[in-house]
DNA sequence: GCGATCAGCT
DNA sequence: CACAGCTGATCGC
């Protein structure tokens, strides 16, 4: 394949070292976005105030229609289709912003995020308007003020803002007062063995003080027994390794728009080399503040043999049009299990992407039980001999979850991720560690939405004993009950709203 | 014709 | 089977 057709296939924004050709698509897009960038408007400041004290049990003091309400007209995370008083965005990856609209801007309400997010929001909403954000720091506290569009009573509400370890500018929210007390994790990693994590453990013991959660919404990406993996940094380590075992190859990185950070710093620290990013990444880098000096990231290719590209490219098509060029390596550092288990480096290559590869693998599988215990002995392969995946992962494993579930001891657990790999509802697993598991053996499998709205919705009954619950589900289990919840979104199935407030007794 | 949303895919 | 994200098709204004 000579250059000009693997520039002109799908995958074309791989550059090569020689620098040919390098702006693609993607990076056409990100001028003309950035054409477009504007100055930061001065943040209207968050101030404290005095915690909102509530009678426990859950918002007891309300009717039962103020928490319908907080679901229709009061407070909306990660959801940002209108209707609500006040929005909460958690973090800037895109599942979490539908609903933001790029073109017209946002005017739905104020907008509360990290100041990171705050700060890169305009770069990919060119059309908010920043007057509405209204940042708040990891560990600091905003009091809101709003009313219940039911019984036009005030509502207070205390929220404070967690340090989530997911992404840069990443938040957990916990919320006190009126209508209780409810903690919203977003996506989020809890490695306590890291100082990053005992802090951010601190600050939400602090932000409690003393008080327990009603309602947990959890991040349940990985919420599944055997999903467990390395802290971030052990894997970096790893990687740093597998590339240094490669001197005479190329190396290229899947990444996202945001996050993993932490890894690109380590292994550019480590090989004492610069690693090259596309034009929009290196604006984020620059707008973290991470590499302020440009040291680090670079989009001149002929600075390195490392490349950060994005994650969709890197398909077993691209490298194989990269080795014909030069010997090439793919890292896909993930932790989508399917990825990195025991693939033996004997992918097979009849597909056009690792993805069809791997779904062989899981349909092989589908007789017994999902083991997806990294074993750092076994040097993981991607779907090559040149490619290798690595469970480096910004979302919690099964053992944080546990943690975390164990630190904050809800009365009851929400799973807020519906497309993931595990969609079974956190409280088949974690149902013990509620302080008041009022919806055991009448919950749904999964939540019927992805994220947003806070108010628990449930399900008629249907649903296995606590026995069941305990057994160890098979994929095909998995594979079922997934598809059969995909076909009911698609036809439009809906949740009933709760009989009854959560916690009210 | 345009933008928003959805479907499909990786 | 998809962490998050791209692309093209379709729909409604």
């Amino acid at each position: 394949m000579c250059l000009r057709e693997y520039y002109n296939f799908s995958h074309d924004n791989i550059p090569l070292r020689n620098g040919r050709s390098i702006y693609t698509r993607l990076a056409f897009s990100f001028l003309a976005r950035v054409s477009s960038f504007s100055l930061l408007h001065p943040f209207r400041k968050v101030t404290n105030h005095p915690k909102t004290q509530q009678p426990r049990g859950g918002g007891g003091a309300l009717a039962t229609g103020d928490w319908r309400a907080m679901d229709e007209g009061v407070v909306s995370v990660d959801k940002f289709s209108g209707g609500s008083q006040a929005y909460f965005l958690t973090h800037l990856h895109q599942d979490h912003t539908r609903g933001l609209d790029a073109v017209r801007g946002w005017r739905h309400g104020p907008l509360y995020c990290s100041p990171i997010t705050a700060r890169l929001l305009p770069t990919r909403f060119p059309g908010i308007d920043v007057s509405l954000l209204r940042p708040i720091a990891p560990g600091a506290s905003a009091s809101l003020s709003l009313t219940s569009p039911i019984s036009g009573r005030p509502i207070s509400l205390l929220v404070t803002a967690i340090p989530a370890l997911h992404c840069p500018g990443s938040l957990m929210y916990l919320f006190r007062g009126d209508l209780g007390c409810r903690l919203y994790t977003g996506d989020f990693r809890w490695e306590l063995g890291c100082e990053e994590a005992r802090s951010a453990k601190k600050a939400l013991l602090h932000a409690l003080a003393g008080d327990s959660v009603d309602v947990l919404y959890l991040d349940n990406t990985y919420c599944y027994p055997s999903l467990n993996f390395p802290p971030r940094r052990v894997v970096a380590e790893q990687i740093v390794n597998i590339i240094q075992a490669h001197p005479d190859h190329e190396v290229i990185i899947g990444v996202d728009t945001l996050g993993k950070e932490d890894l690109l710093l380590h292994l550019s620290r480590a090989l004492q080399m610069k690693i090259w990013v596309w034009p929009q990444r290196l604006l984020t880098m620059h707008l973290l503040g991470i590499d302020d000096n440009q040291e680090i990231f670079t989009t001149q290719t002929s600075l390195t043999r490392i490349r950060a590209v994005p994650r969709y490219s890197l398909t077993i098509e691209s490298l194989e049009a990269l080795n014909t060029v030069c010997p090439t390596i793919g890292i896909m550092p993930s932790g989508i299990p399917w990825l990195w288990k025991n693939s033996e480096g004997k992918a097979k290559s009849s597909g056009k992407s690792p993805t069809k590869s791997f779904r062989c693998k899981a349909q092989e599988r589908d007789v017994g039980t999902i083991e997806m215990d990294y074993d750092p002995l076994s040097p993981p392969k991607l779907f090559e001999n040149d490619s290798y995946a690595l469970p480096y992962s910004e979302h919690a494993c099964f053992s944080e979850l546990e943690a975390f579930m164990q630190a904050v001891r809800p009365s009851t657990v929400m799973g807020i991720v519906s497309r993931s790999f595990c969609y079974v509802n956190p409280r088949h697993h974690f149902g013990h560690l509620c302080r008041d598991d009022v919806y055991s053996d009448k919950t749904p499998v999964k939540k019927s939405g992805h994220t947003g709205s806070l108010t628990p919705k449930r399900r008629p009954s249907g649903s296995k004993t606590p026995k069941e619950r305990m057994v160890r589900i098979s994929s095909s289990t998995l594979f079922r009950s997934r598809v059969i919840m995909k076909r009911k979104e698609c036809r439009g199935a809906r949740i009933e709203e709760p009989e009854e407030p959560i916690g009210v007794t």
